[in-house]
DNA sequence: TATGAATGAGTCTTCATTCAT
DNA sequence: CATGAATGAAGACTCATTCAT
């Protein structure tokens, strides 16, 4: 049992990641069923053992790619100690950091994006956008709210518009990235969330 | 001549506003070129005298696109005096006010996007948004650099970081707004270029 | 447009008889719609449209069916001017001398039938099966009841049922030729329809 | 050995009376060898350790069906004593006595005429028929016949055309209460048998 | 012997594009 | 110029059948 759960498991994965390739690389409608089964080196009938349609499994690539990046980040975060500009720095850090494990799949986040607004699958992807977006400004917020209290922000930043931008701000580095191979978001995050501490900071800050 | 030019040009623009709708509607792939006709009240065929392709045309909607925000966007900054902050606020807030004449066509940026990554018009579209990022940034690095000469923020502000992510966070906020209704883009704008201007400003600001 | 709806109706009843033919030869199940577009030498893509879907098509042959048999059953039977007796004996012999023009897609006829029953589109074939028998045997009662008030046919008579024992005959005799080439349905229902009209006749029959 | 062969028939019949089932309402085409499986609660590929292929598995679905409809048919004939005319009736009433038993399988007998002309199986069943067909009319001919050498019927009536004609009607008979809910067989067939016996009556019948 | 995961041939259907009118 | 009927390439999906376990 426990066996075979595990070959199918497998089985599952392997299909799972030849067709986020495929999406990525082609798109979601320019995706060809069959080509993902002769990416993942199975028959292309065994993909509708494990799903019951390309959306369905396209929706299961959505799935494997939150936890793909989604625990990548989150690991580093609770890791951390120091100050709340710190963990923030860290945060941003392994974020941008991603980019290069994400780079080649990054192209699937597009079309997420743009599934969230073909009529088609519009809801199931939007419900779970939101829901991914409420969670991470909610954790940045947090983050804040903690350096507030410990005294090293102001109280009267807007801390749930600086967890909104800043997870935005994220985002839209790697899409810019995504289309200049030459920009670094690195770089733009590291000099962007030194100055957001920056304005963040109780006065006596040097 | 001059007047059957004049109606060319006003059907080919019924033909791009019709598509316009219906490529954001039902996203690129799920359009259907005689929706579009439909909608255009034309005949299916009469697209095809003015675009070569349904990609063609889904094209010339992305210009129509980035003329439409774009004009609108670049309008309230030329315009503009006051200090450089100000002027940073002011175009966060134009940018953002957009947010409520795009909302119904903002679907049209996440097929955009995406159509960047399909193989198919990559490359077009690719270039066409690194040339818009490219404008964009170098807008606001210049106004940030205009707030550094005058003094008023401090010169070791990472200006090209800062303008790509401020650039950024302005997509990003609204596509947050795109995922959820709930979240106001304009608040949390006004909420978070007050931390960024505060973070570059010369110490002794207030 | 009046031609234009002339060419329209044309092609139409040529993929309606090319469909007949392929239906009645392959089953419904079996038939391919390539197949037919090949038979009534129109593209594949042309069929639909004509026909939303192959279903649609195998209703519209349906009707065609109906049609073609129907009327060539009916006007033998209006014409008529001669007794009750005569005219049911013209009527069997009209129906049964429909063999040999219908022989060729008779099969058509059981394809109907099974399509009353696999539950996709039972209903639609259900429906006008019951009707078309409603009018057959409504037609046969009321000649029979003729029959009876000019008095040739004893008032005792069952009319209903033996309107519906002689459609049910007439149907099962061609289906009995379906089976067995050497039976010939035309002779067993001349036999038999005389037996039935001396079992109706009023006793001063000879 | 034969406690095992008892177990393997068990299992064929398991089989085909699960088929039989699947068949009846969903036609041959519509039924899927998976839920004859389910329905027969034993794995999908243990149905072809019985048979060979889904159309051979149709076929003793077929023969199952003639052998349990024949059989109770038969049985009631063997039995009788009386006239002929009381034999024939009580025929009648057998057959149409099946009725309520054989309802909910009647669709089959549909897909065994369809199948009879689907070029794949057709040679097959269409011979079965004939042979079942020649049968039934031999068996009510040499009733008839039995009935004209007793002097019941007069000798010119035409038998083979008579037999083959009741035949068809008893089927008939059938087929429009499949149509129609409100339509009853048993009646009809009363009704009618009485007027063809009394039309083969010799004169003197009262 | 029984099973059900794997397979790929086969089909309906859609739709961008063409072209005769 | 404008049109829309005709087309066929392309693709998602189904399911009978096989075969390793």
């Amino acid at each position: 049992m426990t066996v075979s759960d595990q070959l199918k498991a497998d089985k599952r994965s392997r299909i799972v990641e030849a067709a986020a390739r495929v999406f990525a690389s082609k798109g979601y409608a320019g995706a060809v069923v069959a080509d993902i089964a002769i990416q993942a080196e199975i028959g292309k009938g065994t993909i509708y053992e494990y799903f019951d349609s390309k959306e369905d499994l396209f929706f299961a690539v959505f799935e494997w790619y939150l936890h793909r990046t989604g625990s990548a980040a989150m690991v580093s975060i609770g890791a951390l100690g120091g100050s709340a500009a710190e963990r923030l720095q860290a945060l941003s850090a392994s974020l941008m950091n991603l980019w290069d494990e994400i780079r080649d799949v990054f192209a699937l986040v597009m079309e997420f994006w743009a599934a969230s607004s073909s009529s088609q699958m519009r809801q199931r992807f939007k419900d779970a956008f939101r829901q991914g977006y409420d969670q991470y400004r909610a954790l940045v917020a947090s983050l804040i709210r903690d350096g507030m209290q410990r005294g090293e922000f102001r109280p009267d930043v807007d801390i749930e518009s600086v967890a909104a931008a800043l997870v935005g701000t994220w985002d839209a580095l790697l899409l810019q990235a995504w289309f200049d191979s030459r920009f670094d978001p690195i770089a733009a995050a590291n000099g962007f969330i030194d100055v957001v501490i920056q304005g963040m900071a109780s006065t006596r800050q040097t």
